[in-house]
DNA sequence: TATCGGCACACT
DNA sequence: TAGTGTGCC
C-alpha cells in the first residue's frame, strides 16, 4: 500500500528519465540493421513463438502488443524481427540490459541525486542543478534556446493557442514574468534535454523524461509523450492533469487498490478522489494509504528521490509453466543451482565491483498439489544468511526448499525426499539475495577486528551487521573518487609496514566463529582448493540427486575438464570454483581486484592460478595475458560493468554525481580498482587466530611464519612486498 | 497450474 | 526477523 510522505518545503524540480521500449533498443544496438524495422525482443521460442516483453515502436504501428505471444505477433505483423532474450544456464539472461541501463544512470546522475527506479527508468533530482543554472545563466538570458528543447511538451501551454510549438514553447521558458516555480521548471526542462542528447550520444538509446514539482507527476509526464520526447508539467496545470485521469493510470493504483476505488468509492479519475475526506480515505484503506490517496488527489506527493544508483536486491528465477512444471527433487535441485549461480555471480560481481555484500538469501517458489484440498496453499519463501561462494548458496539454498516442501506438504513431507513424484509440482523457482550493504570504509579499521570485540567500543554499534571493514584506499589512481581517500592514505601508509590487501572480507562479524570465515569464501576469490572438504560440503541427501546433472556439483576436475551445456556457458561453467576459498586466497584476490596496475606478469600469475573474480579490466591492470585468464576464470568472471556506476558508495553518491567517466573501455573500473584496504598483520590477536578453522590458522601462520612457507616471502620481506611485485621478488 | 523475470516496498 | 502481498516494468 502506498503510503504518505511529507511535502518538503521548497519547489523541486523532480525529472523522470524513461528509456524507450529499452531492451528493443539494446538489441538494435547490438544489431544495428534492426533500426527502423519492427521489432520485438521475446523471451523463449518454444510455446507459440516466446512472450513478448519489449515492443519497438514500429511494430507497435502495426497493433503488436506485449501481451502477445511471438506467433501472434507475426500475424499481425509477419515481418516482424523477433529477438530472443539471450539465454544462460536454460534460462533468461538480463544481464545486458542491465549493463545497458547502468550505461544510462552513469549518465545521468552527473546532474544531481538519482534514482535507479528500474532497469529502464530513473528519477532525478535537479533542484541544485535548476537552481543554480537560474542563478548564473536564466534561460531569460539565453538567445539562442536549443532545438531540442523547443521541442519539449509544456502542459497546458498548447491549450492557449491550440499548439506548443517552438515559438510558443521558448516564449514560456524564457519567460521574465514567470514565477519562480516555472522558472526553475524551465531550467529542468532545459538540463533534462542536454541529459537526454547525451545519453543519446553517449549510448545511441533515446529517452523519454517527465520534468515537474514531485516525483509522481514526472513519472506522470514521462509517459505522455514518446518516445523521445520531454513534458513539463507546471504547477498551473497540476489540477487539470488529474481531474481528467483515469485512476487507474496513477502510480500505485494500476491493480487492487484502484480497482478498490473504482468499484468501492465510485472513483473513475484522480480528481473523483477530490470528494472525499482524508478522515474518509483513511477510514477506508487505512491512515497512511488514506493520506496518501488525499495527496495525491492534489498532486501533493512528498516522496524524495533517493540517492541509489544500485539494486538493494538481486534475484534470479524462472517459471515452470503447465506441463513443464516440476515433479522431482531432482529436477528442481537442478534448477535452483542454475539459479544459484547466477545469483553468485551477480553478487560477486556487485561485490567486486561496488563493495557490496548481500546479507540474506531467500527462496521463493510456486507450486500445487494435484490431489487434495490443500493444492492451492502457498509454498512458503525460505530464507537464511547468505553465505558466499556458489556452492555454499546452491547448498543453502536446497536446504530452503526442503524446509519449505516440508511445510508445504505438511506431514507428508518427509516422504518426498527422494525424488519420485509426490503429487506436487513446483511452477517457478527463484533465488534472491537481499540486505545488501556497502563495505564501509574510514569508519573504523579492520584491524579493530582482529584486535577483539573488546577493542570495538562503541563503534561497533554503528556497524551493520557482518561489517566489513576497511582501511583507507590505496594512493594510486584514484583521482576522482576520492582525494580525501588518497590523502588519508598517504599519512597511513608507512614504507616498511606489513600489510595484506584485500577487496573484501566478512570481517566485521564480531561472533569469532569459524562461519564468520566462511560465509564470505566465496568462490569469487581465488580458487586455491585448499582439501576436499567443499567437495562434500553439499547437503547429505544431494549427491543421489545429482546424478544425472554433473555440472552442477563441486569438483575440482571439471575445472580443467569442462562440461558445457551451450556455447554461452561454457567459459563461465568450465573453471567455476565452487568450492569455498581460504582466507589466503580470499585476500590474494583482493590484491588482485583492487590494487593499482603496476603488477608484472610473472607474478601476476604465481598470485593468479584462477581468478575468478576479476573483471575484464582487472585482468587488464595485472597484465595477465588474455589467454590466459579465458582458461582460468571462473564463475564470478564479470565480462562488463554490471551494475557498476561511477559512484562506489551510495553515501558518497551526491558527492560524487560530477564524475563525468562513462568510457566503456573501463576508466571508470581503474579507478574503482584502485581501491584496496590494507590489514596491519601484527595487529592481529593471536588469541583470535585460535579460533579460526584449522586450515585458516595454517594460513595466517603462514603468514606469520613465512620462512616455513616455500615459494613465498623471504623473512624480512613483509606481505606487502609478497603482494606487490613491482617492489620485490618472490624467493623462487 | 503459460505473461517472464525482476525489482521495490508496506505490513505484520 | 521472516514471510506475505502488492504493484510496477
Amino acid at each position: 500500500m502506498p503510503v504518505a510522505r511529507p511535502d518538503s518545503s521548497g519547489a523541486r524540480i523532480i525529472a523522470h528519465v524513461d528509456l524507450d521500449c529499452f531492451y528493443v533498443q539494446v538489441e538494435q544496438r547490438k544489431q544495428p540493421k534492426l533500426r527502423g524495422l519492427p521489432t520485438a525482443v521475446v523471451q523463449y521460442n518454444e510455446w507459440k513463438g516466446g512472450g513478448l516483453i519489449a515492443v519497438g515502436y514500429e511494430a507497435r504501428n502495426y497493433g503488436v502488443k506485449r501481451s502477445m505471444r511471438g506467433d501472434e505477433a507475426k500475424e499481425v505483423c509477419p515481418q516482424i524481427e523477433l529477438v530472443q532474450v539471450p539465454v544462460a544456464r536454460g534460462k533468461a539472461d538480463l544481464s545486458s540490459y542491465r549493463n545497458a541501463g547502468s550505461e544510462v544512470v552513469s549518465i545521468l546522475a552527473r546532474k544531481g541525486r538519482c534514482e535507479r527506479a528500474s532497469i529502464d527508468e530513473v528519477y532525478l533530482d535537479l533542484t541544485d542543478a535548476a537552481e543554480a543554472m537560474l542563478a548564473q545563466t536564466p534561460p531569460e538570458s539565453l538567445d539562442e534556446v536549443d532545438e531540442e528543447a523547443l521541442k519539449s511538451h509544456i502542459l497546458g501551454l498548447e491549450s492557449k493557442d491550440g499548439n506548443d510549438s517552438k515559438a510558443t514553447v521558448k516564449e514560456w521558458l524564457c519567460r521574465c514574468d514567470a514565477d519562480h516555480r516555472d522558472k526553475l521548471l524551465a531550467c529542468g526542462v532545459l538540463i533534462v534535454t542536454e541529459l537526454r542528447m547525451q545519453v543519446l550520444k553517449e549510448t545511441e538509446f533515446t529517452c523519454s523524461a517527465g520534468i515537474a514539482h514531485n516525483k509522481m507527476l514526472a513519472k506522470l509526464a514521462s509517459g505522455m509523450n514518446k518516445p523521445a520526447q520531454q513534458t513539463t508539467v507546471p504547477f498551473s496545470s497540476v489540477k487539470g492533469l488529474l481531474d481528467s485521469l483515469p485512476i487507474k493510470k496513477m502510480k500505485q493504483l494500476g491493480g487492487k487498490l484502484g480497482t478498490s476505488l473504482q468499484n468501492e468509492l465510485g472513483v473513475t479519475t484522480v480528481g473523483d478522489l477530490l470528494k472525499f475526506s482524508e478522515d474518509k480515505l483513511q477510514e477506508r484503506y487505512g491512515f497512511n494509504t488514506g493520506t496518501w490517496l488525499w495527496n495525491i488527489a492534489r498532486g501533493i506527493s512528498g516522496e524524495e528521490v533517493q540517492a541509489r544508483l544500485l539494486p538493494k536486491s538481486h534475484g534470479s528465477g524462472k517459471s515452470f509453466p503447465g506441463p513443464r512444471a516440476l515433479k522431482t527433487v531432482a529436477s528442481v535441485q537442478h534448477w535452483l543451482n542454475q539459479l544459484c549461480e547466477e545469483l553468485s555471480e551477480r553478487l560477486c560481481s556487485d561485490l567486486e565491483q561496488n563493495k557490496r555484500i548481500a546479507h540474506t538469501l531467500t527462496l521463493h517458489a510456486s507450486a500445487f498439489k494435484s490431489s487434495d484440498s490443500d493444492s492451492r496453499k502457498k509454498f512458503p519463501s525460505k530464507s537464511c544468511p547468505l553465505r558466499y561462494g556458489t556452492a555454499k548458496i546452491q547448498e543453502d539454498t536446497f536446504n530452503l526448499f526442503q524446509a519449505g516442501l516440508r511445510e508445504f506438504l505438511g506431514s507428508f513431507g518427509v516422504k518426498t525426499q527422494g525424488s519420485h513424484y509426490s503429487g506436487w509440482r513446483i511452477t517457478a523457482l527463484s533465488v534472491s539475495a537481499s540486505k545488501i550493504v556497502p563495505v564501509l570504509s574510514g569508519t573504523c579499521s579492520i584491524t579493530k577486528y582482529f584486535n577483539g570485540p573488546d577493542k570495538f567500543g562503541s563503534t561497533s554499534e554503528q556497524l551493520p551487521d557482518n561489517f566489513i571493514d576497511a582501511a583507507p584506499l590505496s594512493p594510486s589512481g584514484s583521482e576522482s573518487y576520492s582525494t580525501l581517500n588518497s590523502t588519508e592514505l598517504q599519512n597511513e601508509l608507512p614504507g616498511e609496514q606489513v600489510w595484506i590487501e584485500h577487496s573484501m572480507a566478512d570481517l566485521g562479524q564480531l561472533e569469532m566463529k569459524a562461519n564468520t570465515w566462511n560465509r564470505l569464501d566465496p568462490s569469487c576469490s581465488i580458487s586455491k582448493q585448499t582439501s576436499g572438504q567443499w567437495f562434500h560440503s553439499g547437503t547429505e541427501s544431494s549427491s543421489s540427486l545429482d546424478q544425472n546433472k554433473p555440472q552442477n556439483r563441486d569438483d575440482s576436475r571439471m575445472r580443467s575438464v569442462p562440461i558445457k551445456s551451450n556455447q554461452q556457458e561454457h567459459k563461465k561453467s568450465a573453471l567455476k570454483d565452487k568450492g569455498a576459498s581460504s582466507i589466503l586466497n580470499f585476500f590474494k584476490s583482493g590484491d588482485l581486484s583492487c590494487s593499482s596496475g603496476n603488477h608484472d606478469t610473472e607474478h601476476a600469475e604465481t598470485l593468479l592460478p584462477l581468478g575468478d573474480c576479476l573483471s575484464e579490466s582487472n585482468k587488464k591492470q595485472v597484465n595477465i595475458p588474455k589467454e590466459r585468464l579465458d582458461n582460468s576464470t571462473g564463475d564470478c568472471l564479470s565480462e562488463s560493468n554490471q551494475n557498476q556506476v561511477n559512484i562506489p558508495k551510495e553515501r558518497l553518491a551526491e558527492a560524487a554525481t560530477t564524475s563525468t567517466t562513462t568510457d566503456r573501455c573501463g576508466s571508470d573500473q581503474i579507478q574503482q580498482r584502485s581501491e584496496s584496504w590494507k590489514l596491519r598483520i601484527e595487529e592481529i590477536d593471536p588469541s583470535v587466530i585460535d579460533e579460526l578453522p584449522k586450515e585458516i590458522q595454517d594460513e595466517i601462520q603462514a603468514w606469520l611464519r613465512p620462512s616455513k612457507q616455500p615459494h613465498r616471502v623471504k623473512r624480512g620481506f613483509t606481505i606487502a612486498d609478497y603482494f606487490s611485485p613491482s617492489k620485490n621478488r618472490l624467493e623462487q
